[in-house]
DNA sequence: TATTGTTATACTCTATAACTATA
DNA sequence: TATAGTTATAGAGTATAACAATA
């Protein structure tokens, strides 16, 4: 999606340092600098074995201990299906447990074990001192502006989408 | 990766409105935020029948009359071998064409069609306007400020990511 | 009837490796 | 030797549909 600089080696005349229409889109921004952040994540979590989905699923299983799966999935915004092997990775790598819920025979309980706490901790913190050093050019002030930013964009995003939806249901019918 | 509000239907004390770790951290921030867009912008893309690779491909070919299969691949930053199917598809519809380039008879030369660049315009056009919705609510200096501050994140982790892998390499040897 | 966990399936995206024809 | 395009393949990520057990 990118359109990088850097000219492949060999090419005289490459299309290096240009400019594309797709610099002027947000969409297209945001999805550089999630890759360049996400690249160092993804360095910074395979020392502890780690994806980036395992990784937020660990960790919101520990804020909320005896949650089910499926309520996990919707914390994740992934299919109830596709919960299932990353429940059974954190569960076989004894990170988790997976414990009948008291009052519902269908549903598990997730739970963090000792082990998984203590590998989420020091994930957590290797990504926060990954992310002070990607940000250090950053004071607090411009850190909050920029969240807050993405807050209202996301916010701004999914009323659009509804919007659009909408649209399509009354052309629908 | 996106810790939703809304609670699943039946859930009682369900995780709703929690606030978790990952609250604090950019990578997640940004993945919520592309996720909302990029929702928009399939919804935008889906009436041409792009997706946003095959949309990027057209636009840099647009831009970029005449070059390589290699230097579409490097300016998209995906695989040469990936690269085959997305022209496939964009040559098939007839919206590009693929000429033997004049001084390498390896190479192909990629043309973009009438048709191609009419698509493009028009997909160009009705991504701009929706998010020009989703931003409407931000001034223009408000604007520069975030693509502003995502090029300069975009660039600092990425020299982080250099900086890892010397780290690496000083290791080994 | 609806929900939970599960399985199967499929499509996209990404990454690697090997092949051919050219340079 | 190296590069351009191609093919095959495999791993993630994501989405849908169906099933058994349970509510």
């Amino acid at each position: 999606m990118t359109v990088e600089t850097e000219a492949p080696a060999g090419t005289e005349d490459a299309i290096a340092a240009e400019a594309t229409a797709l610099d002027m889109f947000l969409g297209y921004n945001l999805k550089r600098t999630f890759n360049a952040i996400h690249a160092n994540l993804a360095v910074t979590l395979r020392q502890f074995d780690l994806r980036m989905v395992t990784y937020s699923a660990l960790t919101v299983i520990v804020e909320n201990e005896g949650l089910r799966q499926a309520e996990l999935a919707a914390a994740l915004k992934i299919d109830r299906g596709n919960a299932v092997a990353i429940v059974d990775e954190l569960e076989q790598r004894k990170l988790i447990t997976r414990d009948r819920h008291p009052d519902d025979r269908r549903s598990y309980a997730l739970r963090v074990s000792e082990e998984g706490r203590k590998l989420c901790r020091r994930a957590l913190k290797a990504d926060r001192e990954c992310e002070a050093r990607i940000l250090s050019g950053f004071d607090a002030e411009r850190l909050h502006k920029l969240f807050a930013d993405l807050k209202e964009i996301e916010k701004a995003a999914f009323e659009e989408l509804d919007k659009r939806s909408q649209r399509q249901d009354t052309k629908v019918f």
